[in-house]
RNA sequence: GUGGGUGUAGCUCAGAUGGUAGAGCACCUGGUUGUGGUCCAGGAUGUCGCGGGUUCGAGUCCCGUCACUCACCCCA
């Protein structure tokens, strides 16, 4: 232990575990890449603007949960809390809409920050992929998203995740039901905060998870119930493709979702085994975001799914990912010639495509075996004078135990012929 | 921001009513001077989170503090 530890809320990703972050990143960016989205990558952090103006003032990440700071030249930064907003900055700063071939389909992993009091499953730093479909209005698009979040999970082989699915409505039906709702909440029996909620963010309050206010909630008006014509339409078209698919869901019409730039269709995966912060991923449509932030009207949809949490959750249903050994063969050497003789060979092998490691620190061989042993190395090449002599070294199979000599230069191959 | 729980060996955790700190696993050495995983024999390990108080004496009781953790709120 040094003096210092990772700051609160965050935690270090070490070997052996850090394996399975990687291939859960990778498990969940495989089907969006097959998808024909391109990866895009941006600073970890943006003008604080940006983000009151596109997640919202009125959301708990703008008013509670950024890192901001001002540099020393007087700008105001903060630390990304979420995706979306950088992606879309991106597109419009470098005109990807205007190349004339919407939607801009961009896909992104990396670091977020909230600064939030930790607990099971949320950190004031995590890792999120993403995936953004930006410039198209069109259902097909919605559920292609949703689907493609569905089969990353189902690859992962994670069979505990639900999907909650609604639509928030658009700029044609939300305001109706916007007053609505308000009327209908301002005659309960609520805290102040939440009151106060009542006339910034209404929706919002569907979402309260307290009991005490759920009570009150039961007969308030839906948006299901207020959706215009375009909307209802569109969403139905979204929940036939998803059918079609195969993807299971779940209308859930008080799923509202922290963030304001949501419109139509929203959804969330959770997953029950979690406990109390249960969304592995979500998402939504946010046609007005671009306006927002200065942009052109550009309709678009996007997700982002929460890789520490995902990694929870595979636990949870005891999931063990199938990883490939991080090392094939194991090079023992005994002496001085040996050493410079199989140091040689592991390189070769490296270079013929087989992982390779070798005993470094000059130990013994039976702590080096022991070293083969916990590398997880299929093979373990021995050699010392006697078969040096003979031009040989000894490949032993640590599954079987057996042990056998191979001449050296045939080491590389044999060895990839034994490991398929 | 607000509550609850927990801090003892590398890890998981025992240590009623205060009396000089333990187990399992892991680790190291040897049995095998050229062989791991099994087995056998032996071995090392602690500012008992930190600071103060009570006491002849505190891992144990009291106060404070820090860290971790779970939950509210919110979300990935």
């Amino acid at each position: 232990m040094s003096t210092f530890q990772a700051p609160k809320g965050t935690y270090d990703l070490l070997p052996p575990d850090s394996a399975t972050f990687l291939a859960v990143r990778e498990a969940i960016a495989a089907p969006v890449r097959r998808a024909g989205y391109g990866y895009v990558e941006t600073p970890g952090f943006e003008h604080v603007e940006l983000f009151s103006r596109g997640v919202g003032e009125s959301t708990d990440i703008v008013t509670k949960e950024m890192y901001a700071f001002t540099t020393k030249g007087g700008t105001d930064l903060a630390l990304r809390p979420e995706g979306t907003a950088s992606v879309l900055r991106a597109a419009l700063q470098a005109n990807l809409h205007r190349a004339g071939n919407l939607p801009v389909k961009l896909w992104y992993s990396g670091s977020y920050y909230r600064y939030e009091n930790p607990q099971a499953g949320r950190y004031r730093h995590f890792s999120q992929v993403g995936a953004e479909a930006i410039g198209a209005e069109d259902p097909a698009l919605d559920a292609e998203l949703i689907i493609l979040a569905a089969d990353a999970y189902r690859s992962l082989g994670l069979t505990g995740f639900r999907l909650l699915l609604n639509s928030l409505g658009d700029k044609e039906c939300r305001p109706a039901y916007r007053a609505a709702l308000q009327e209908f909440l301002r005659g309960l029996d609520l805290d102040d905060d939440t009151r106060k909620r009542i006339e910034i963010n209404p929706l919002r309050v569907l979402d309260d998870k307290r009991e005490s206010v759920q009570r009150q909630l039961t007969g308030a008006p839906l948006i299901v119930d207020h959706l215009c014509e375009a909307c209802k339409e569109y969403h139905e078209r979204v929940r036939e493709l998803l059918t079609a698919a195969g993807v299971a869901y779940e209308d859930d019409p008080r799923l509202v979702r922290g963030l304001d730039y949501y419109t139509r269709t929203t959804f969330e995966f959770v997953h029950d085994a979690l406990g109390s912060q249960s969304a592995v991923g979500g998402g939504g449509r946010y046609d007005g975001l671009s306006e927002m932030i200065g942009g052109p009207s550009l309709p678009s949809v996007g997700w982002a799914l929460g890789v520490d949490r995902t990694v929870l959750a595979l636990k949870a249903e005891g999931v063990e990912l199938p990883l490939p050994a991080a090392t094939d063969v194991y090079a023992v050497p005994l002496g001085d010639q040996a050493r410079r003789t199989l140091f040689a060979l592991v390189t070769e092998l490296r270079r013929a495509g087989v992982a390779a490691d070798f005993a470094f620190g000059g130990k013994g061989i039976k702590n080096a075996m022991k070293s083969a042993d916990r590398s997880g190395a299929r093979f373990a090449v021995v050699a010392g004078d006697r078969d040096l002599a003979e031009g040989v070294v000894q490949l032993k199979d640590l599954v079987s135990g057996e042990q056998g000599p191979v001449a050296l230069s045939e080491v590389a191959d044999t060895v990839k012929e034994r490991l398929v």
